[in-house]
DNA sequence: AGAAAATTTTAATGTAGATTAAAACACTGT
DNA sequence: ACAGTGTTTTAATCTACATTAAAATTTTCT
């Protein structure tokens, strides 16, 4: 059926799109970052992009529903898995750094919310808090069921998750870096919350 | 003497238009931010901070060099107030931290090297590495004095600056969180680091 | 092939913001 | 008061985008 190819064409550019955006972002910054620079990345002229998107800010609008998608996602399947409080922590941990140096680059350009205009800033801080939330009841069930240490949850967060968040200034797309990052990462993170 | 007051009064107001900078490029990004932006910051036009700056350029790139003074410092200080390399180290991220929520604002505006033209970009990244080279130097000693776990040196460094770097990305100023975080972080990130 | 829809390009417009030069103002010491 | 130097402003210029509209091209379907 047309109308489904159609979708599908038009589904699978707008991702490239998104994807191409990302990287640009994390690079650049969003306003550092020019509609040509993301447009080249994709063999395309700058104007072609309005076909895809209203404008420039809905492009990181987008980026950022994403990120959060794949956000949820790795925090249910990490809680779904089941085991102790430290053992969900840590599954999370592996695929958010996954996600971060993995294939579709760092999605998660947390840094341009400021960009955003109001109303989509207050989705996405929404969307955020949620995930941080969910993140820290995580660190709490470890707590209560004694896998990990008494600590202030919330900063506990917040050190994890920059750590996490930092990681794509620092790391480039090095291969064999990325594989080393997944392995260490997730360790390091989650040495600081056992509990003894 | 004359020339030691206006020397004075210069850099002073030099040294106000680098705390105004670097707390907008923390907030909006370098080419988020105006010079418009930081200039009403200080009560000032625009055009009057070419008065103290060559561009706008050269704005963040003092920004940076002022961050790697601070950095030396805390480094420094910490390591030659002896003890354990784990306490040197403790002491250091207690330094940082305080930097960074303090009073002169995050001067370390980490995230906009991109920006900088080569030259500058080459001599900042240079003191960058030079500055995890030597806090990467602390946890080794460390780990050789049996104070730290053993570890891979260079991912525990990066995780650790990557919490820190991302303070200003959910500080905003409040005193109260700034207090809670100086006596946190330390602490937490210390942490993961200790050895039995 | 050929029409209709989808996608991209070319060309034009408008605006924000960096930069500069010249003028105005303020302070210092005499 | 005055001259000189330091500091800030006003006004003007220039450029890099974001955005739009219309035209051209490609794709899809019959």
């Amino acid at each position: 059926m047309a109308t489904n190819a159609l979708e599908s064409r038009f589904e699978s550019q707008k991702d490239r799109m998104l994807k191409a955006a990302a990287q640009c972002f994390n690079q650049k910054g969003y306003s550092g970052t020019s509609l040509r620079d993301v447009a080249n990345l994709l063999g395309l002229t700058d104007a072609a992009l309005y076909y895809y998107v209203r404008n420039k800010e809905e492009l990181v609008y987008l980026c950022y529903l994403r990120a959060a998608d794949l956000g949820r996602d790795a925090l249910k399947g990490a809680a779904a898995a089941g085991g102790s409080g430290l053992d969900k922590v840590a599954r999370y941990l592996r695929r958010h750094v996954e996600i971060m140096v993995g294939e579709d680059g760092p999605i998660a350009i947390m840094s341009e919310i400021p960009s955003l205009k109001p109303v989509h800033r207050d989705e996405v801080l929404e969307l955020s808090r949620m995930h941080s939330s969910a993140f820290e009841a995580l660190i709490e069930e470890g707590i209560a069921d004694g896998s990990i240490a008494p600590c202030d949850v919330r900063m506990t967060g917040n050190a994890i998750m920059g750590s996490i968040n930092w990681i794509p200034k620092w790391f480039h797309g090095d291969g064999r870096q990325a594989d080393q990052i997944v392995s260490e990462f997730p360790r390091i993170l989650s040495a600081g919350l056992t509990a003894g």
